[in-house]
DNA sequence: CTCGCATACAACGATATAGTTGTGCTATGG
DNA sequence: CCATAGCACAACTATATCGTTGTATGCGAG
């Protein structure tokens, strides 16, 4: 098991509130692009920007959220800002968000003409 | 194994915009603490409403955001409609964040004054 | 059929967020 | 010291979303 975090319910207020942050900082594609282009390695700014093809402002914004929300972390290198996954559980958040969809996917298809079986 | 979803990377445009969707949908307090109050059993519009202390009409938009985002399903019964989750993966998602944030606490944690060892 | 309850939907104001523009800060090179 | 590159931050506009108010729809009771 990789996550053992028996959390009680109903949640605490609190806690709601943290969760929620925590997937609304996600909720957004372009901050999903730069997860993903900082799947293999640490980047620059610069590099993210070229890989996604946004302005640098737009693109050191949604870093600035992703770091304060604790996703990535920066340092630092000479005239360069490296960013990083700070937490790779995020990889496996995005992988059960796509299970979930493939299974709703596969859901529908059984309720087409012909169902699954076509 | 739950779930097994190889995706590709970069993860194509349309896939970013739908895993960002179903953050989006995550991202608000209220939307998880009423699937918090289903995650036991289903429930109508009134229960949940009284369980979380909202407004009828507000839990009733929220719930439609759940509905339309295919994370609950909906069934009327007689007078009543009746929400149930649809997708019980959700908790799962819920269960990895707080293990992340408590991953984060943890490095806080070890950075204070007499460390973790305390 | 009329009334009342449970729910859904539309419109509205207030707040929040995305993306752009402009600019300041820091490090490197001449 | 000055110029430039890389990045971060503030201000601004447009859009989106939250929560509320008002109302419509559907079902059961009398």
């Amino acid at each position: 098991m990789t996550t053992a975090t028996n959390v009680p319910h109903p949640l605490p207020a609190p806690l709601v509130e943290v969760i929620a942050e925590r997937f609304r900082v996600l909720g957004e594609p372009m901050r999903i692009r730069l997860l993903d282009a900082l799947r293999e390695a640490p980047a620059s700014v610069q590099e993210l920007q070229v890989a996604i093809g946004a302005s640098q402002q737009n693109v050191s914004k949604h870093l600035g959220v992703l770091l304060r929300g604790g996703l990535v972390s920066r340092r630092k290198e000479g005239n360069f800002s490296l960013y990083e996954i700070a937490d790779e559980g995020v990889f496996e958040l995005c992988e059960q968000v796509c299970g979930g969809l493939r299974r709703q996917l596969d859901e529908l298809d059984s309720l087409l003409p012909g169902g699954a079986t076509r």
